[in-house]
DNA sequence: TAGGATCCAGCTTTGGATCCTT
DNA sequence: AAGGATCCAAAGCTGGATCCTA
């Protein structure tokens, strides 16, 4: 049985702190998503998990995890230091219009507007536990910061062309490869004049920007 | 010929920047110290090279390089990509009054008040040579940082024993191993009561500081 | 393809070890 | 021992590659 979306926030982060200190491993049974195999087969069913646990409604559509607040979920596995260690992907990019692209409007902006941030702790003996949530809004100097990422980011990619472009780009967005096997077209013109495809891309939060605002909300790393 | 201390800072600092440009084969030629043979075995050639070629007088004294103008000299070789990275010994410490030593009156803010720095770049074709030099005195705010991290560093060589001391504490400054054979004594109880003796250390300056310092004298890194 | 992410080889960083001269 | 520092193996970081489901 799961649960229906959240009406509000504050519902919202009482389901999240509800959770907290329990294992993966019971919440795995109770809603029905095995974690059982290699981790590398794995990628992503903790994701999952959190957002049946939490009524979260968006599925594989370009939404937020709970359309009606206008909030994010991100799970943030932590090392066995307490700390992130791995980047979190935002959302994928839209190849078709880099270049005319603005953060007041863009989807990274809005997935960033709200996010509920849940860490899974990594324990001693191996098992994985839900840690403490938190909703996070970014400051006004952190926007500044995010913004100038992504037009730097999206500027390269119209002036220079993608292939170009590397994830060394950017203080805490990054753009980066998306899926092993996906193509997808671009309107760049290739050598010929003709369209090109290119491996789907990214953006990325680095994990020194998370590892920064989980221990302290309005940081600036 | 060697030549005389400079009488005043304006006279070391024309001096410096009178180097710039000049390969270490040709001062070494000029001031009479090879730099032949395994790097291994020319650790610390540069620097004296430096001293004779401005007139240095501190010798192996516990003294500033220029004792009359209170100013301490410091090469800092650049890899290929024009920026520090390896730390820069301060001084070594004194064991025996650890846990009465305070930032003010200490000999490493003496040292690190005046600092002329002299950068050593890496040429591509293996050659190196003099860079420009510049005179350095600690922001407030650097200081700051700076006083916190040698009391933080003192602080546990007090409390806790230096021998469980790691060379990750501090942010700019760090206590590290200092020399391959010494050892010296300290006041610090044994197991069984006695003193004991330990290898010697130095305070050192993180590479990262040194990076920002030569990019912006004022970076707060 | 969108969403959910983690894996890991290779590069970078660095803490501890070491070298020379006076 | 003080001064002058650099060496280098091992840990840390991260950019690019990859995995699963609907």
């Amino acid at each position: 049985m799961l649960p229906a979306p959240p009406k509000d926030e504050a519902e919202l982060l009482d389901r999240a702190r509800a959770l907290r200190g329990q294992s993966l491993e019971s919440l795995s049974a109770r809603f029905g998503l095995s974690l059982r195999g290699a981790a590398v087969a794995t990628k992503g069913k903790v994701g999952e998990l959190l957002e049946r646990a939490l009524g979260a409604t968006g599925g594989s559509a370009a939404t937020w995890d709970f359309p009606a607040l206008r909030v994010e979920l991100k799970t943030i596995p932590l090392g066995t230091r307490g700390v992130p260690s791995e980047s979190t992907f935002v959302c994928s990019v839209s190849l078709l219009d880099a270049d005319r692209a603005e953060w007041d409007g863009s989807w990274v902006r809005a997935k960033l507007a709200r996010v509920l941030w849940v860490p899974v702790e990594a324990r001693a003996d191996g098992s994985r536990a839900i840690g403490e949530a938190r909703l996070w809004t970014p400051t006004t100097e952190q926007e500044d910061v995010l913004a100038g990422d992504f037009e730097e980011i999206l500027g390269r990619v119209g002036a220079g062309g993608i292939e170009g472009l590397s994830a060394r780009v950017g203080r805490w967005l990054q753009l980066r490869p998306k899926a092993a096997h996906g193509r997808v077209r671009t309107d760049a013109p290739g050598q010929d004049g003709d369209r090109v495809s290119t491996v789907p891309r990214g953006f990325y939060l680095r994990a020194r920007f998370t590892r920064a605002i989980l221990a302290d909300p309005g940081a600036v790393p």
